[in-house]
DNA sequence: TTGAAAGCGGTACCAT
DNA sequence: ATGGTACCGCTTTCAA
């Protein structure tokens, strides 16, 4: 069934048939009334093919991130997906895992199928990194980046300020008496060494010294952060509380002080499920995915209404309090 | 850059380009290298609206899960998609929700995006429901349906035989001497109500009564559960076990009997992080995911090819044992 | 308000 | 082995 079908069984053109399916004014009711009987009974739906070919748009965005079976990332793409689908958009979901290579491959498949832009999520780019892939996608289509920074010609990036966040958890253990914070964190991504840079910031704006022994990178498994931090505990490195990059590795930190029967303050960071689930429920930072994604689409969508928009926007981030850590977050 | 420029700049036909771009072995090693070399000098990718429109396909393959939020169907469709781009497919992704209404809505929208195949991940159907859209889908494309059972021309289901591995929960905990399990849902799609009956199967089958007072419908979130639990507990509710169709209730009932100062053994389902983060770690059926989707999607690359494949799958599930119960499992 | 016809950028059949 | 050309199904301009 095609528009041919449709004019035929109507008896108008097929140039009449495409103005009524697009709501276009310029067709008489009794027609269009004519038109549409037809289109109804007999369940026709457009080729979106052949509209894409004309339109050179099948209103498709490209989602890109790494691993969406992490929390995190699922809980960003499931935001934006829902927004896309709100604004008339489908989703095309790529996973790229972490390696460079692929993330260029995979954004270049994207690119194949004309998605009218791309949304990276959580990608691991920082500065001085190669970000040709990006730079050439910015160039074809609008590149929006969802806590991520890459400052170049058609991109345009939604971030959450980490940096100060853990530089503020900082100065507040530190009310606290904290002086020995353990820091852990896994891949440094963009977002990881803005994390990174906010604990070191942090610690020198409190005249703390900083002890790289305290500052650990570890895998992403609970299991494997718990033996680790076991051995520093057994090894005697002093420290009094506990900071991670990601909820994940802070339980298992949590996990390693339980089972050597000392207590300290752990925080979190992503405020996801994962800190809820724990016992002591986790302390965490919430990265604001649901004011950051909103803000992306919305972002996304005026560029391509073709209105301008500022190519930045960075929100601050929000602490959780649940049992592992309390202060009076002034 | 079309393909009319590419032969021209190579100085043969368009239909020779084509060739060359599709691997025909009808071209002259010497016109393919000279075609080729205009190809990647002028980074030519070939438009895939009008490959589509001829193919009458983009070598996508529309999603359909309800949460990609949740734990469970965010590992699915993470599995799901690297299976597919390994197999040259991307993948169009749609989460619906619960509403019955909007599954149908988005269904349709997949299908008009003209979608090779569709997946149902997890959706809330079973018997006696309407199924009239997928019945509809399956019409007009393949309809892999993973953890779901929709037995009609055009669906394939791949499923995991959860009501089996509940009953022998059940058969577990009776042979420790617990005959009052407390059994915990949240919402009764296929997968919830084999759950359900597994549990009732395996009470009979032990020649245990079943109190309908120890099976409660409780929400998705650990607070509440836990909440409902410890009123159980005060209310003077007796059972000695618990079972949940999902880790996150399994938690919820652990944090209530943790605070009750009461212990008793805890399964979950799905052994997904979650019961990897709570303390004591969450014994948890695993479902089997790793395994149901390989089949699925080659069940799916099967159907496209023209093979015949069974119309159902059923695999068995495994009980993982953690801190919250241990049995010789025989 | 309506229709004819020229694209959009490929694929594949039929000649040569 | 290669080229000409008729589609695929829609949008949109131009004329009427």
């Amino acid at each position: 069934m095609n528009i041919y079908d449709i004019a035929q069984r109507s008896g108008v053109s097929i140039a009449t048939v495409s103005r009524v399916m697009n709501g276009s004014p310029n067709v008489s009711a009794a027609t269009r009334e004519k038109v549409m009987a037809v289109i109804e009974q007999e369940d026709y739906i457009p080729n979106a093919f052949a509209r894409g070919l004309n339109l050179n748009s099948m209103k498709i965005i490209g989602i890109l991130c790494t691993d969406i079976a992490d929390t995190f990332y699922a809980k960003a793409v499931s935001l934006v997906e829902g927004l896309l689908r709100r604004n008339g958009f489908d989703a095309l979901l790529c996973c790229t895992g972490n390696d460079l290579e692929d993330k260029k491959k995979y954004l270049e498949l994207l690119l194949a199928k004309r998605v009218d832009a791309v949304i990276l999520i959580g990608s691991a780019f920082k500065e001085n990194v190669d970000n040709s892939h990006i730079e050439n996608a910015a160039k074809q289509v609008p590149v929006i980046i969802i806590n991520g920074l890459v400052e170049l010609p058609g991109t345009y990036c939604v971030t959450c300020d980490e940096q100060s966040a853990v530089a503020q958890n900082v100065a507040l253990l530190n009310r606290q008496k904290h002086r020995d914070i353990l820091y852990l964190y896994d891949i440094l991504t963009y977002s990881g060494c803005s994390k990174l840079s906010g604990y070191r910031a942090g610690m020198k704006q409190c005249g703390l010294p900083i002890n790289e022994n305290l500052i650990v990178q570890v895998p992403k498994s609970v299991d494997e952060v718990k033996r680790r931090v076991l051995s520093l505990l057994e090894s005697g490195v002093s420290f009094s509380a506990v900071m991670a990059s990601e909820d994940l590795l802070a339980i298992g930190a949590m996990k390693a002080l339980q089972e050597f029967g000392r207590s300290a303050p752990v925080i979190g960071f992503n405020n996801s499920i994962l800190s809820e689930c724990c016992s002591p429920s986790l302390t965490s930072v919430d990265n604001m995915l649901d004011t950051l994604c909103p803000a992306a689409i919305s972002m996304l969508t005026g560029i391509l209404e073709g209105k301008s928009v500022p190519q930045k926007m960075v929100i601050s981030a929000t602490l959780v309090q649940r049992d592992t850590f309390h202060t009076d977050l002034q």
